[in-house]
This record gives C-alpha cells, sequence and structure tokens, in this order.
DNA sequence: GACTGACATGTCTGGACTGACAGGTCGAAG
DNA sequence: CTTCGACCTGTCAGTCCAGACATGTCAGTC
C-alpha cells in the first residue's frame, strides 16, 4: 500500500474538493489532471472499488443509473497527508524524451537535427497552451485546488520554455558539428565515407 | 510490438556502441542510463532472449560462466530507426512532481511551503551533481553517444536550474497568500477559524 | 585448499496499466 | 414511440515492471 501507484492519490486528491462518481472522475481526468496523470475507465473503477474497501473512501449517495458518488473520508485524508508528507519524491522518473536524445545517434545528423527542430516547434506549441488556459483562469473559484493548479501551470510554461530554448540550442550544435565534420572530411577525403556513415 | 516498451529501444540503443552481455548492461544502465530509464535484472535478460529470438539481437559470442555477448543486428538498427522516425515521442508522461503539486492542498500552508523549499535545494543539488559529471566528461571518447550524452546533460542542467527557480517562487507564492490570509483574519475575525481549518 | 567477491544467468509473484469489450439507463428530440 | 446521445458501471487479456529469490562460476588470496 505504500510503493507507488499514485493513481490512488490522484483519485483521493480529486474527491477531497468534492464528492464524485466515475464518471465525473474521467471527465475531470479528462480535461485536468490528463496531462499529469492519465488514467482510463479500467483503471479508475476498480481503483475506486478498492479505495472503498480500504475505509479511504466512502459511497456517499446512490444516484441513477446505477450511479455511486462517492467522498473522501478521514482515512483517505490521512493517505494523501502521508504519501505527501512521508514518502520521498521520485526526482528521477523514467523519461522517454530523454532516452530519445541518447539515441539520436543512430539517426544520421540531418535527420537528428529535423528531430530537434520538430520539437522546438512542438515545445512552443505547448506553451501557447498553457498560456490559452491561464488566460481562462481568472474566473477559476477560488480553491486550494485552483490555487495550487495556478502553481503547476506556471512549472509547464516554464519546462515548455526551457524544452523550447534547450531544443533548438541542441540542434544548433547538431548544425555545427555537422559543417565541423565536413569541413575536416574536405581537408582529408580519406576520412569522408567513415564520417558521412 | 509497437507500443510504448522503452527498455526495448534502451538495450538495442546501447548495444550499437558495441557488443555487451547483459552483465555489462546492468553496469551501464546503473551509470549512466540509469537516472533517465531505470532498468533491473528482472528485465534485462528476459527482454534480451526476446529481442535475440525476434532477430533484433544475435548472440556475438559465448564467454566463459554462461557469458553470452550480444550484438545489434541490421533488423535491430532498423527498430531504433523505427522508434525514434515514426512512432509519436509522448509528451505529456505521468509527472509524479506535478501530482504533488496538485495536491498540495491537503496539506497546511506550512507544510506546503517547506516542501516547496525542500524541492529547491534538492534541485540545487542535482545542479550541482550534473555540473560534477560534466567536468569529468572532457576526456570522454568522441562517439556518437557521448556527444548525444553531452546534450542530454545541458537538458537535465538546464531543467534542475529551472525547477530550482520555480520553487522557490512557488514557495513565496505561497507564503505571500498565508500572510495576505492572516491579515485578512485580523481584520475580520470571525472568518478565522475557517481560514486556519 | 577454503573462502570471498565479482561475474553471470535466470525465475517468480504481484501490482500497475492499456485498450478493448460488454452491458445497462435516462432524457429529449424527431 | 423510437432512436440517439450522454450517462454510468464494470471486466478481461496481455504487457510492463519492481523486487526478491535462486543458482552457479571463476580469479585471487590467505
Amino acid at each position: 500500500m505504500s510503493t507507488v501507484m499514485s493513481l490512488r492519490h490522484a483519485l483521493l486528491g480529486l474527491l477531497r474538493e468534492q464528492p464524485a462518481s466515475g464518471y465525473d472522475l474521467m471527465q475531470i481526468f479528462k480535461l485536468s489532471l490528463g496531462n499529469t496523470w492519465p488514467a482510463t475507465q479500467g483503471q479508475i473503477y476498480p481503483e475506486l472499488g478498492k479505495l472503498a474497501d480500504a475505509g479511504l473512501l466512502s459511497v456517499s449517495e446512490q444516484g441513477a443509473r446505477g450511479r455511486k458518488e462517492y467522498a473522501l473520508t478521514e482515512a483517505g485524508l490521512a493517505e494523501i497527508r502521508h504519501w505527501l508528507l512521508e514518502t520521498e519524491p521520485e526526482l528521477h522518473p523514467r523519461s522517454e524524451s530523454l532516452l530519445r536524445i541518447f539515441l539520436l545517434g543512430a539517426l544520421s545528423r540531418e535527420e537528428s537535427e529535423n528531430y530537434l527542430r520538430w520539437l522546438t516547434e512542438a515545445s512552443g506549441k505547448e506553451v501557447a497552451t498553457l498560456e490559452a488556459i491561464e488566460a481562462t483562469s481568472a474566473d477559476w473559484p477560488d480553491t486550494d485546488l485552483a490555487e495550487y493548479s495556478g502553481l503547476a501551470l506556471e512549472y509547464g510554461k516554464r519546462l515548455w520554455l526551457m524544452t523550447e530554448e534547450w531544443s533548438a540550442w541542441a540542434a544548433d550544435q547538431v548544425a555545427a558539428r555537422t559543417k565541423a565534420k565536413q569541413d575536416q572530411a574536405e581537408r582529408d577525403p580519406a576520412q569522408e565515407e567513415e564520417d558521412q556513415k
């Protein structure tokens, strides 16, 4: 009950704001937490059941169409606090993006540069998206979730801005080295074939 | 064979540089890729077997103590290239760090601020670690992996520097809001109890 | 000649996650 | 009155992965 499995904590955290059904939570995941912690039905419904069994949630209301509304219990709140305060954050998660960088050597220099240029563009779009969200956030309700969402939003903006700058720099680096190799090849044609490989 | 499972690509990528055994690869993972893509024995050995069965690797040498050295095949290289060029990068991976920010509202303001201050400090240490690694990188061999590792290193540095700055800013934000709420409470004592909760 | 430490390979259990499938209800519009 | 779309709940097969466990070999040294 302690290792990773943060879906559990995401659900508890959302239910801290207000009771909700599995269906409601799916919508919320799509709109708000989806980028941060994707989750599908196949996970949410069983997990809600387990959490209720464990006493971290209670079924606060049974509605139409078999709707079950869950509410956070004291034990549930304690579990969130325990996770935040007493378990160590994972500072080095698996990073597919970084892995791709490490493997870039398997491509030609042109292809690598293209990839990095594409990343620059994609990062710029992410920044724009987040700025658009920020613009609508003025009329958010004054809840804790909204306040801390604002901090998370700022983090996202800085992250993508950083990625945009870095990838532009990295693409330039690759391009510069391509050129250096070409110059070298002109000076010493015997090397040329090997460098192109 | 196409969805995620990037351990496969990490292994293929490392074997692109030179043939190695499962044991060798474990050491390399610990030292170099470990922060980016952790992997354990329990995963590496079965995966090598599968990759060899699929023809993406070949057993290039059988040594003492049952040692099996694997080498990348043409099909293996093609698979790396396919992954890099034709599969879409996951731009929004699960982020435990961000999830923690979203849930910070479950803590008191003091606790939240402490967490953010701790993060500032931890980020600073990460920057220092990466700078130390960078200092030793001057005498790295002049391979593709080394070149692209350099780009990845720079990414890491910028990421942690950004995190350091952001978390310091976020802690200040929380502190400022704490103060604002206190001032308000002094003006309107009836609200005090609710705000402290 | 016995011990130790690095070398080297694997298996197994159990939890997390994806993507697809399956089934049922209610309100409103045509 | 029927049909459609939104609502609402779940299951299942297959993969991925962590952590622990099990097994054995070789080189050097005391």
